[in-house]
DNA sequence: GGTGCCATGTAACGCGTTACATGATTAT
DNA sequence: ATAATCATGTAACGCGTTACATGGCACC
């Protein structure tokens, strides 16, 4: 979902074709290594939104070279750029995958919770001491997005780290008691009867 | 890339059919409201798997009832679980849709910034006031597992806040000095020729 | 004459979604 | 009777991916 409004609103600065808009779309978020998007996406993304009515294909140009499709954003893709800015997005914190695998670790038996904890952990430190490394390397003056976004990433992973040595105190705790085998349909507010 | 292995995990317990792993798979999660996986996926994931040899049909049942398809793990698909098992999540800190939209309304011109935090703010806390009734409603006796998930979702929604004050508090900080439009291809490790 | 960049796409697949469709048993 | 739950799927679409394919231009 986010492509798709992003591609909208370098469209909204001006006209632009396929290449340029992935070559925009890369110098905004901060090179490939951030956010890749292939050309296959663009391109069929570009058709998505013709069809819904918020671009236009302004023209095709092949001056000497490659010949160009121009587009540009119509009316309705302003407004719906307008919408997408307004709405804050949704966090996807459920559709956590290490926890159904830690989950499923205890429950299924397949493997011991302990190593996959200290392979996330291991993973987790991994990826902080790289995205460390990127925002040493960083010039505050140019690239100042570019190391909030690392902030961000440093300030999540941190969270992920405190929170498995929760999880591992957690474990250590219920060592006797394993784990009630939740009953279906308990969860949440009382049953909507 | 997590259901089809959470329902290996859960084949991986014992057989089932599709309907029953799909009750598995939610009382696992903790209900609906954190992770509804449609019918639809349950059995169009069960034939992927099945087509590659992860899974088999043991019998189909018809006791009176309904008829029921029972799948059970193969030693390939026992292999594969323990894969998954033993390696540690990718988390996508990249591909933030929020720090998108952020630059973006700067780049575009089409919104405010600061309204876009707003809105974001606005919605985190929202989301922090929901997940936080949540677990003052759960019972920490039958759903420790759950309560963990929503300790990990408050500790990252928080993030999220701190976050913001920092990107609105820099934001203040950029105003007269706009934003140097960054240059493709001048970040990350220096050019790799 | 290659290598690399500019520029465009198509095909097929994986994961997830909504909507649609069918039918049998069980409880009120 | 009818509503809920059990049980199974198909079709079509959105987003994203990899792989494949084409062709011009520029530089060495």
């Amino acid at each position: 979902m986010s492509v798709r409004h992003a591609l909208l609103g370098l469209l909204a600065q001006r006209p632009r074709h396929g290449y340029e808009l992935r070559a925009a779309f890369e110098a905004v978020v901060g090179g490939e290594e951030n956010w890749d998007v292939k050309p296959a996406q663009v391109y069929t993304t570009l058709l998505r939104l013709q069809e819904g009515g918020l671009v236009r294909e302004e023209a095709a140009m092949q001056d000497g070279g490659p010949e160009k499709h121009i587009y540009e954003i119509t009316p309705a893709g302003r407004e719906a750029l307008a919408e997408w800015f307004s709405t804050g997005v949704e966090s996807e914190h459920h559709r956590d995958e290490f926890f159904i695998k830690l989950v499923l670790s205890m429950a299924s038996g397949e493997a011991d919770p302990y190593q996959v904890i200290w392979a996330q952990r291991s993973r987790l430190y991994q990826e902080l001491h790289a995205v460390t490394l990127r925002r040493s390397e960083a010039d505050p003056e140019t690239d100042l997005a570019y190391i909030l976004l690392l902030e961000k990433v440093i300030m999540h992973l941190e969270a992920d780290l405190r929170w498995l040595e929760i999880v591992e105190a957690r474990l250590d705790g219920m060592k006797r008691q394993p784990l009630p085998e939740p009953s279906p349909k308990r969860r949440g507010r009382p049953p909507k009867k």
